[in-house]
DNA sequence: CAAACGTGGAT
DNA sequence: TATCCAAGTTT
């Protein structure tokens, strides 16, 4: 059971101007149309805020729809295999996001019997969903009294109220909290969480934030004091390692082998190609490859680069078509996908591109010389 | 609790 | 090109 830190009652940092003036300015400014606003419907806000947890509005709004055609209603999604719900996912990042959602919307149906509980301390725990994610949809859905604090809460914050330190840092966090749960309104809940959200989005922006159009510019510290460059702190950098990795695209009969990769860690839950780590010498590639058959011709292709958040991966990737296939081991988490199925397999983001690359043009997918 | 966890937009 | 970081949660 998650805990839900019980507010302290900070009565000192209590303002009620200061939500009124988010309210009036969010129903007049604020963004009204997004694609999962206009509802009370639980599941779709769900939904658009796990897509929402560190990802940009404009990457979310093509999966969200995509997603919603699909899956309907948290039923349909409850029952629906994971490597479709993976697949939905795919190039959004996350992924653990993507496996929470789904065990969120069978437990829903299990225990909640489809119905989201209102409860923001019930939503929390439930899987994916924290203290800020729990409160938005208890506060989208229901208008529920409960503090959010995602980035664009705590950047607004941070420059308002002059608040230094690095906003993740544990001690700046809970001030954060604090003021949070002190400054929520007594009634106009959605207008008030919904309208901190679109100021720090289209007002109070990391680069350059337009205080002339901010109705908290009046009372901004950070404002007033030429700092608004300086808030919030930026995160202490440190430096990201670099990872070398080769990447087998083994090819028979318009089929490509993948590999399911494990639960936890990078691509988690994804299929991807059979990778070895560091920089393998031919022999060490044929020796893998050999597994799944008969060696034809092995070709290097295109090396490339991905930057994860903590770290850099350089890929060496081969193509290896085999004369003739061997089959797989029972417990073997490998299986021959069609290549026309590639567009829609539950891919990592450069591999999908990898693979749709050698797909077009000479279809060097094929098996076939 | 610090680190793990993706990808693409913005500057 | 390099860097930051976005509607955070989990371990």
């Amino acid at each position: 059971m998650k805990r839900i830190a019980a507010a302290p009652d900070d009565a000192a940092l209590a303002d009620p101007e200061f939500s009124a003036d988010v309210i009036r300015w969010q129903k007049q400014h604020g963004r009204h149309a997004l694609p999962w606003q206009n509802t009370t419907d639980p599941y779709r806000i769900w939904l658009s805020e796990i897509m929402l947890q560190q990802t940009q509005v404009t990457a979310v709004i093509p999966y969200y729809l995509r997603f919603l055609e699909r899956f309907p209603d948290v039923a349909s999604l409850a029952q629906a295999s994971s490597e479709e719900v993976m697949s939905h996912w795919s190039g959004l990042g996350y992924y653990s996001r993507a496996r929470n959602l789904h065990r969120c919307a069978q437990r829903v149906c299990a225990e909640y019997g489809g119905v989201f509980p209102a409860d923001p301390d019930k939503l929390a725990d439930l899987p994916g969903i924290g203290r800020s994610t729990a409160a938005a949809i208890s506060a989208f859905s229901h208008g529920t009294r409960a503090a959010i604090l995602d980035g664009n809460v705590k950047r607004v914050f941070c420059r308002v109220f002059g608040i230094d330190g690095f906003p993740g840092s544990k001690p700046v966090e809970d001030a954060l909290w604090r003021r949070a749960e002190a400054l929520l309104p007594e009634r106009d809940m959605q207008a008030y969480t919904q309208g901190l959200m679109d100021l720090g989005a289209t007002v109070c922006t990391r680069g350059r934030p337009a205080c002339e159009r901010c109705p908290l510019a009046h009372r901004c510290i950070a404002r007033q004091t030429g700092r608004t460059a300086e808030l919030p702190a930026r995160k202490p950098k440190r430096a990201t390692p670099e990872r070398q990795a080769a990447m087998l695209v083994i090819v028979d009969g318009g089929e490509v082998l993948l590999e399911q990769r494990p639960g936890s860690g990078i691509w988690g839950g994804l299929l991807s190609l059979p990778e070895l780590a560091g920089e393998p010498d031919a022999a060490e590639l044929e020796r893998v490859a050999g597994q799944f058959g008969e060696i034809g011709a092995i070709e290097r292709l295109q090396p490339f680069s991905h930057t994860f958040t903590h770290f850099k991966l350089h890929v060496a990737p081969w193509r290896v078509r085999l004369r003739a296939r061997r089959p797989i081991a029972g417990e073997a988490p490998h299986l021959w996908y069609p290549r026309e199925r590639l567009a829609q397999a539950p891919l990592p983001a450069p591999v999908k591109k990898l693979l749709l690359g050698l797909l077009g043009g000479e279809d060097l997918l094929s098996g076939l010389e």
